[in-house]
DNA sequence: CCTCAATGTGAACAGTGTTTACATTAAAGT
DNA sequence: ACTTTAATGTAAACACTGTTCACATTGAGG
């Protein structure tokens, strides 16, 4: 029982196997970066919160990497719902709109969790379209498959024979771009200016336009 | 004297002020993350290469972070400079051309030094076209000024009414992504089916097509 | 020559990731 | 029911980290 004098979370002290550590660690670290960013996630405070001693991580992950990779996957998926929620929210909207969704739901994503968006596009080793993510996803797609979707409906569309992979990935390309440069404040003048939506809605007509 | 046998850099070891401590630590730092990756770069090892104990370092900086900030404007100019060698190389060719050529540069300057390019597109607070940066450019261009430079004349040249500067910005929105995503392995397929330099000039061409 | 600001130092502090030998436990096998 | 065993927890230690502080050394200017 030892101390158990205001304990730093209200949780069933079971001293020993309490169950799910590792899921719990994960949700705690994700509350970490998202409110204080990757660089001030450390372990053993994960791990004290969690209400177990440093090395028991040990038995779950193989070190602090491999949670920040778990991480990095679990917030694929959440961009992935947050897409999807965008796309019913416009529901029988054309599929040039339909990009524009997905794009803006892109960077609303990386604005609202900035962490998240870093580690998922950082060089952790998580392939953001690994198809062992896909099982979480509806019919195997994740924000890719979604994009390259869109983009081969309105290839079809407007008639035009372009391999839509590799029109999909512009179109990746210019939205994480526009994302990371308005993130980290790259373009501060141009967004006050107009506004971060109206640069991403811009860049796409003229992808789009381009495509012709 | 202390010990001298076998120190670490054959340096004038004279034992106070030896001189440009602030230089040299940047010097050395710039060979860590060269090396070893931004994550691996700690004040310590670099006071110690330097030859001078870690506190010294609070002597020139205020902290870590500010020395990777110093180390973030020295990788802007690094990449301008990589930039101008690639346009003298390609002399007398046309904008668009002119336009490849910056974005080529810009994707190889990334895969030479991704630490480099890291830290300069990190949220570190470091404004990429701070113009106090713009000293060290030749008539105050850097490496985004170069480009509008570009961008104008081929606005210009094709008879274009656009604002240069959003024209220039989807530009660089769109090779930066292109880079991001070459970096950080997430379109490994594309770049092994074409490469990445196939992928730049891809989305240049589309974006400037998009532009008529 | 003396002063003083600039620059260097060692020691300490609080924190980090990780490994180790050891402890506890729930469940499986007899 | 009892024992074994693998999973899961622990404390303690190691080798680091960034940062601060009181103190030491120095070169240059009055």
């Amino acid at each position: 029982m030892k101390k158990n004098g205001a304990q730093k979370n209200t949780q069933k002290r079971q001293a020993y196997h309490h169950g799910d550590v590792a899921q719990q660690l994960l949700a705690v670290s994700e509350q970490i970066i998202i409110k204080k960013g990757v660089e001030a996630f450390s372990l053993r405070e994960a791990a004290e919160i969690v209400g177990v001693s440093p090395s028991a991580c040990y038995r779950h992950y193989k070190n602090k990497l491999e949670i920040l990779k778990n991480l990095a996957s679990r917030g694929l998926f959440k961009l992935y719902e947050y897409q999807i929620k965008a796309l019913k929210k416009n529901d029988g909207c054309s599929c040039e709109e339909e990009i524009f969704v997905l794009a803006l739901a892109y960077l609303q994503f990386a604005q609202k969790y900035p962490a998240y968006f870093k580690i998922m596009f950082a060089p952790l080793g998580v392939d953001s379209r690994d198809p062992s993510l896909a099982l979480g996803f509806v019919a195997g797609k994740g924000p890719y498959g979604m994009l390259l979707d869109s983009v081969d409906r309105w290839l079809k569309k407007n008639s035009i024979k372009k391999n839509p992979g590799t029109c999909a990935v512009e179109i990746w390309a210019a939205v994480h771009g526009m994302t990371c440069l308005v993130l980290n404040g790259s373009i501060r003048d141009e967004v006050r200016k107009t506004n971060s939506e109206n640069l991403l809605q811009g860049i796409i007509k003229t992808i789009l336009s381009g495509f012709h």
